[in-house]
DNA sequence: CATGAATGAGGATTCATTCAT
DNA sequence: TATGAATGAATCCTCATTCAT
């Protein structure tokens, strides 16, 4: 497990380590900042807050203990500098969907494909949710950045109850927000909830085969659930 | 601050210590293993496994650490053993339902609103179940017990969906373990992620209220979802 | 001066160690809170709070450090302890003068030798009082023992002038508080002030010739000043 | 909270940077070194030596910690320069007394006032000296500087001793070394142990009428000391 | 002269667990 | 069955100082 005092660079880059690992004395301040978010993230999402260890983390990276309190200052504000980060990430991810070209319920259906699919896939992204979720959102609750984050996937499924309800395609007083949460619920269950409901009830939820059928169950639960 | 080694805990209650699970020297062996698993539940669901600290346990327990390790042995253990009880519970209410006296529609409904009103009544079980999915459900899988506490509830679903088909108030090839897993991500969503979903979005996930209405959504899209 | 990681026993015990210094696993409480005490009080009267080290005084302890920490819970705790039973041993023995019994001239006389001997051969405890003032006070001023260890000098002075001014030994309107500072003043700069009073103006501030020459310029200043 | 690796400190002060000590890219070496040694005065004075951070002064100062480095070499060297600096400033105001003007016990009395004076409103030369002696002296010891800044004072109050001992003013024997000793100790104090007397004996040792009452009790103090 | 990035060695504190009685 | 004392091994974090530019 350890290594003695000096370990500190990165290690076992298994499979397609792409860029350059070692760069000790880089002075790239953002390479390095980038480095260590990296590790963190992974730290974070495997271990949760309290589990997650700076040495750890540290020890992954092509920089030294030191250098994550000299970018990131404590624990703490490390994991939130990952939180931010994970989020960025998806609502950035989320914009490029182009729902207006299609007919509403298509547009519905791609779009929970979509959720399902970039939740199935970033499973850190989802246990540093359920992490923060753990930590009671105190930490989100801090982030100026995450809370501007909302907007887009509400309007964008409020426009879609819009030309949905006028094309006669689904019913009246859909709330977008409880749509949002209604996807996110069940695309959310199959990576957060995998290992103890696999476990007890003995069901694939890993696999390819397995996620693609849970999916399009998914998609039939939301648009049986907005049908006129 | 600290206290320093002698630091009290609940004990001298002077007068009438009778009965309640706090006083000390109770010599009943069967109430210390309750007190301390009573304590440790809430510490467990509410700091996580590496979260949740001995002492505190010990402290807000009318024993003392010691004793903890007497009766469980391990940090680990006792996690395991508070998970096997909190699993335990939910399923020995589940039984009392008397599904079989309803019409399947009004059966099943009846099943989703009693899930939902467990999960979100009982916060400290769902907190756990994440808390083990974070640490990939390795507790579950060692346990003998919760392993056999599956079947009733798929039983139960398997049972409506005949009924439902074979009256045409339901769809044909229903998996009832998709159903459960349906129904259960839409009832734990509104527990698990409600400090990130409403900080996020802005939405009330605690109100009576809001509860309440968020259920009759979780039920119409269930019940949407298994139509004829 | 690191000795491995073991390190653990009190070690160049010089000169007259009386008692067992060796006591690992003493189970004996009192005892192992009374050995950190002593050496911790060493250890902040020669480096002050910020510069005196856990480590060290652990090292010299017959404890670990973290039985530091078991004991007392921080450093700064300990520190406060450290002061607490500094300021309670000078207190009980200025109890011990039996000043009623001589004359008033002769009985302040015999104050301000007692006082002047005290500071002097107490040299620890003149450079925590130093320490703490460094610190602003902030210490003193949280412990609820030290604060309540005042009235004795200054009712004995107080008795002295009455008495003084009742004999025509001494003249009115003294007050006690001014001419306790005034002692505690003359005493205290010949111990804090030894270092450097004594390079700049090259004088010898510690041999027992020079202290017994200065200490009766003090006691001859006192008399002065309250003389009729 | 830190702030990370790019700290702003005083800079982008736009418009009008003229003169101002703080201003960036000055320049100036001297004004550079003048303003360290300010921000390092008030940081050691403080905190003491332990203490004392290099990068709060780097981060109060107009420069950054290399100049530090640049300029002093160490945190000890910077310490030093400071004690030198605190020295010298106060040497050079005692040298415009102009005490042989006055007939000797009033000249003394104005040298006691000014040092009193010269003390509780210089609070940081004083925790300066009380630093140096918790380590010892070592640093003073070292300077060359300081160690000749002694003789002013001295000579000063032989020359008053003889000629108040000439004009029957004062009594024989007196040695101005004692006698500056004793000066100090009463002005001293009032500054130096103004936490702890203050908070033990509930004295204001601060409001300009406490200290102005004080003054004239250590004046009437030396001046009885040294009378016929 | 000047600076942001980088760092080794420590430094306080915590934690699950065991021992002696 | 019960307990206060004790502990090794981390664990987060800090500090004076140096390097590359």
């Amino acid at each position: 497990m350890k290594q003695g005092p000096k370990q500190r660079r990165r290690q076992d880059e298994v499979g397609g380590a792409e860029g350059t690992a070692e760069m000790r004395r880089t002075n790239n301040p953002e390479r390095t900042r980038e480095d260590i978010l990296d590790v963190a993230r992974q730290e974070f999402a495997t271990k949760g807050l309290s589990g997650a260890r700076i040495d750890e983390i540290a020890a992954r990276t092509a920089t030294s203990k030191r250098m994550i309190y000299y970018y990131f200052g404590s624990k703490e504000a490390l994991y939130l500098a990952v939180l931010e980060q994970a989020y960025r990430r998806i609502r950035s991810v989320e914009g490029t969907l182009d729902l207006e070209a299609l007919p509403p319920l298509e547009a519905l259906a791609k779009l929970v494909r979509f959720t399902f699919d970039y939740q199935t896939s970033n499973e850190e992204f989802i246990r540093l949710v359920m992490v923060e979720n753990i930590h009671n959102g105190e930490f989100i609750a801090q982030s100026k950045v995450i809370k501007a984050l909302n907007v887009p996937v509400i309007d964008a499924l409020r426009t879609l109850c819009t030309r949905g309800r006028a094309e006669g395609a689904m019913r009246p007083n859909l709330d977008p927000i409880d749509l949002h949460m209604t996807i996110s619920a069940l695309c959310f269950f199959s990576v957060a909830n995998r290992h103890t409901f696999s476990t007890i009830f003995g069901r694939d939820m890993v696999s390819k085969a397995a996620l693609a059928a849970r999916r399009e169950i998914v998609v039939d639960t939301v648009l049986r659930y907005v049908g006129a």
